[in-house]
Formats: structure tokens, C-alpha cells, sequence
DNA sequence: GATCCTGTGGTACGACTGTATCCTAACGTC
DNA sequence: GACGTTAGGATACAGTCGTACCACAGGATC
């Protein structure tokens, strides 16, 4: 069997089997004998290529991560380079939330690590899905936007960047829980976005 | 030993010490022998107060629903039957932040269970911290404000209220997570409020 | 061709889990 | 005072968990 093998690979498979399980059944039925068993492979391959459940469980962590900010960063790619604001904020809040079937089961997992950090601080959320980044680039746009007359003038882009996001991530909790529809969810960033977007009043 | 009992008091403690465990270390240590442990009794009493770990779970999840909805419930009638509009909506929304030890506690305990709940639908959240009657009652508030003329005129009372709710549990993700002060929360709360209830425009 | 390293199967160990069972001390009822 | 019920102590059992260890087959290297 020993063939020569590609480790990145091989990781990136049973990570795969672990997200699976942690959007499906939770993070609680993820184990090492689980994962094995979702890959097709031996628990001997799950502790060879991961030796601790702590490393398993941190490379779940850190392709979730990768994965919800390449989806923001590729949406935002594909609108080209100057854009309205406006565009660039639904895209990326649109970004967000669960469209698909994929971005569902991995803000399902990405919730669940969330939960899990909160009163496991050890394998905390690192990559954090770089809200400060993010927040920091929305805030810029949305101030290019009031300097630009856009916007209601008295607007103050951080604050208004910070509930845009809170407001998303607020969404996404209710979608997940299915107390809301994603269209629905979409109606009212639509909704926010239109009250800021005009450059009469507030 | 075998006094006569008071059945309901004792679920309550031991409610209490599962509820303890679970904002504190998490939903997956909470287990029947630490429960005992965390509540000074023996595995034997929590068996006998709870013959399932189902029903014990599920106790937690109701103590905590009751909890959520008495401490909306108390601070709305803290501020007497008529109010102004904005006072009632700044008031409800700062009662789901968690500004004290208590209620961070609790919030905590919530958003693991809810979390379980989203991958495991058996136990999911059943009295549901009544959203629908929260969002209900708070879209009379804000049409009554409408009609008034103390709120822009072409706001949806229904869509300002949902965001307004999605925000604060957004807002209330990010003080769990300790991304953000509670103060900044309610400063957040209470910039959008601002916006929302000006006679002039949007 | 001998040797070493790499990849994997199999299995075992101790800790922990939920649940079940047996036993008994103190009470209410008669 | 006898007796059934209540409240709980103690222990056992089967299962699952993470981890460790042994064995070994197949390439690579010399």
C-alpha cells in the first residue's frame, strides 16, 4: 500500500470528512473514529496525518475560515474595480449569507466552532474570518459614499458598517434556525441598504 | 436522610448547576455526574430527579427560555403602560444584551443550545424565547410611532423591527465573544434608534 | 539485495459516558 | 408498632472516547 502520498491532500480530504460531519450531526459527534469512517479510512490515517483531535479540529477551524473569506474576497473580485459602494455592500453582506446548500453547511460549522469557542477559549476561533479587516474596508467605502454625497450626510460610516454586520450575522443565526428564509434575509439588508443609500436623509 | 421533598425546588438547583455548567465550560460538559457534582448531590439524585439526560437537557433549555422572556418581560413593565415608542424598543432591546454577569451567563448557555439545536433538531429550542410575539408586539409599537409622526414615514414597521431584533442578537454575538464592549453595543442600539425616530426622513 | 523510512492495519488501555440495579434509612399512614 | 413509600447511597455494565503501541508491506536508497 505505502505509496508515496500527499500529505496536503490527504488533510484536506479528512478535513473535508470533518466539516461534513460538524454541519450535519454537530460538533459533538465529530470524533476521531467518525471522520475515519466519513473519509473511507482507518482511524490509524486520521491520527497519522492529524496525531492530536486538537490538530483535527484546528484544521476544521482554519479551512472554514479560508473558505468563508474566499467566498467574500471572490464575489468582491468578480464586481470588477470600482463599483458603486452600495453594490459593493450588498455583495459582500450578500456574501454572507447561506445561498447555497455549501455556504449553509459551512456557516452551520462555523456556528457550531463559534459556540464551542465561547466556552472553550483553547481552540478558539483564530482567523477569526477577519472581521476587523473586513469592517475596516466597509467603513472606507462607506465613507467614500458620504464624502460623495451618496449617502445621508450625517451618517457615521463605522457605526453604520459595524450594524450592517451585526445585522448580517443576525440574519444568518435566523436562516440557519429557519425562523427566516434567505430571501427574506436578503429583503431586509436590500431594505437597510436602500435607507442609507440616498442622499437626502437619514 | 429521607425527608419529605420539595420535587420542584430540587429540579430548580439542579437546573441551576446544569445552567452553570453550560455558560461556563459548555454544553458538552455538561453531564450527569457533573451536574451532580456542580450541584453537591450524589449521581444517584440526579438520576432520580431526571431519569433522562433528555429531560435534564431539556429542563435547562426551559429554565432558560423563562429566564430570557421574565427578563424582557419585567423591564417592559418597569416602564409603566405608556412610554414613548423609542423608550420601549431601546428598553426590550437592552434587556437581550447582556450587560450584567447573570444575564451573560445565560446568553451564553442560550447560544450553545441554540447552536446544538441547529444540528441536532431533537432537542432544538422549543419555547423558542418567543420571537414571533417579541416581533409581534414590537411592529405595534413602531406603526403606532408611525402614524404619529414620530418616525419617518415610509419605514416598514415590520422590517425595521426584524432588522432591529437581528442586530441586537448580531450585537449580542459579538459582546459573547468579546469582539465588542456591551457599552459599544448599546451605543450601536441606540445610533440606529436615532436614525429611526426622527419626524424628517429616512 | 540489504536497509531504512513511510503509510496503514489492528488492537489494547484507561477514562468517561448514560443507564440500570440493589440496598437501606427515614418518613407517613394505619 | 407494623408497613409501604420516598429519597438517595453505592456499584455495575456496556459502550465510546482519545491515545498508544505493535506489526508489516511497499517503495526509496545505497
Amino acid at each position: 500500500m505505502p505509496r508515496r502520498v500527499d500529505h496536503d491532500e490527504r488533510r484536506r480530504e479528512l478535513t473535508a470528512a470533518l466539516l461534513r460531519i460538524a454541519s450535519t450531526r454537530g460538533l459533538q459527534a465529530v470524533s476521531m473514529r467518525e471522520v475515519a469512517a466519513e473519509a473511507g479510512v482507518s482511524l490509524r490515517v486520521v491520527q497519522y496525518y492529524f496525531t492530536d483531535k486538537r490538530t483535527l479540529m484546528a484544521s476544521g477551524i482554519a479551512e472554514l475560515a479560508g473558505r468563508l473569506d474566499r467566498r467574500v474576497r471572490e464575489r468582491a473580485a468578480a464586481l470588477g474595480t470600482e463599483l458603486e459602494p452600495r453594490a459593493v455592500l450588498e455583495v459582500v453582506l450578500g456574501a454572507i449569507l447561506p445561498t447555497d446548500d455549501d455556504s449553509r453547511a459551512d456557516q452551520l460549522a462555523w456556528t457550531a466552532y463559534y459556540a464551542a469557542g465561547l466556552t472553550t477559549p483553547a481552540d478558539a476561533v483564530d482567523g477569526r474570518y477577519a472581521p476587523d479587516a473586513l469592517e475596516r474596508w466597509l467603513t472606507g467605502v462607506v465613507a467614500r459614499a458620504v464624502e460623495e454625497g451618496r449617502v445621508v450626510a450625517d451618517a457615521d460610516p463605522r457605526i453604520e458598517v459595524v450594524s450592517l454586520l451585526a445585522l448580517t450575522n443576525g440574519l444568518v443565526s435566523s436562516v440557519l434556525g429557519q425562523q427566516r428564509t434567505v430571501d427574506d434575509a436578503q429583503a431586509v439588508v436590500r431594505y437597510r441598504l436602500d435607507r442609507l443609500f440616498r442622499p437626502a436623509a437619514g
